[in-house]
DNA sequence: ATGGTCGGCCACCGA
């Protein structure tokens, strides 16, 4: 099976966009984030005529995720946020896929080291790790995906250097990337030897995709039962040579059974 | 050439 993230800034501008990605792309899930849609104006009817089911939520202007899939998710174990973490942001969404538990994350940004923002994401970032340990008590195969807003390494940066203690960069949030594998996860995309220069996202500004100057902050865990089944992790950079495209790619991953 | 972007939504903020 396929799995897949994509942050797609304003699934109102996207949305044809991902409806394509889907037809040629026939993943069995797919997280979105930055869908930047109250829940009334979510698209659902255009995805369900595409022959997928979802469940979604989201906000005005702001964040905002959804859970894409072929086969239906049941309700009763969508989760929407963190349990015990009251947030006005909307910024995870979960389900269970058969025996496989689905967590689609959109991580703060953060702004910069020492801002409220910066606070904000550290708080949540650990209220995601508590409730994951949770999570991974009752399913054993899981899969934690979405714009993490972390750059793990220097090799995930496109001028590491420019880059030291600036935000996704950080020691602190660099620390609390590790604590997540420290769970038992693994960075799918670190299974396989990989392009150099990888990158999931290219700011607008500078030309910056042009020029191939990004950062990979756009990730997929997976739990130690799974990670024998994983035969395939990559970033397609096709969408984002699109017209009007996101400023991230999504990343997907492919499953043995 | 030292600037150069988007999206949401209308004056800027957030990324």
């Amino acid at each position: 099976m396929k799995l897949a993230t994509w942050n797609v800034n304003s699934l109102a501008v996207r949305l044809p966009q991902m409806l394509d990605w889907l037809q040629t792309h026939p993943v069995d899930a797919l997280v979105l984030q930055e869908t930047k849609l109250t829940d009334d104006k979510f698209p659902a009817a255009e995805i369900q005529a595409a022959g997928y089911h979802v469940h979604w939520f989201g906000q005005k202007t702001y964040n905002g995720v959804a859970l894409i899939s072929r086969e239906p998710v049941a309700a009763d174990t969508v989760l929407r946020n963190i349990p015990g973490f009251p947030d006005e942001q909307a910024r995870v969404i979960a389900g269970t896929l058969g025996s496989l538990r689905v967590i689609g994350a959109y991580f703060p940004n953060g702004q910069a080291p020492g801002s409220e923002k910066f606070a904000y994401k550290m708080a949540w970032l650990e209220a995601l790790r508590a409730w994951v340990a949770e999570e991974l008590k009752q399913h054993a195969e899981l899969v934690l995906m979405g714009d993490f807003n972390i750059a793990p390494e220097d090799r995930d940066v496109y001028d590491p250097v420019a880059w030291a203690d600036q935000i996704h960069c950080t020691v602190e949030e660099r620390a609390h990337f590790q604590a997540l594998l420290g769970l038992g996860l693994v960075d799918a995309f670190r299974l396989f030897e990989q392009p150099p220069k990888s990158w999931s996202w290219w700011d607008y500004r500078n030309l910056a995709f042009r020029k191939n100057q990004g950062l990979r902050i756009d990730h997929i865990l997976v739990s130690e039962a799974l990670r024998g089944r994983v035969s395939a992790c990559e970033i397609d950079k096709q969408p984002r040579r699109n017209e009007r495209p996101s400023d991230h790619a999504p990343v997907v991953l492919s499953l043995g059974s």
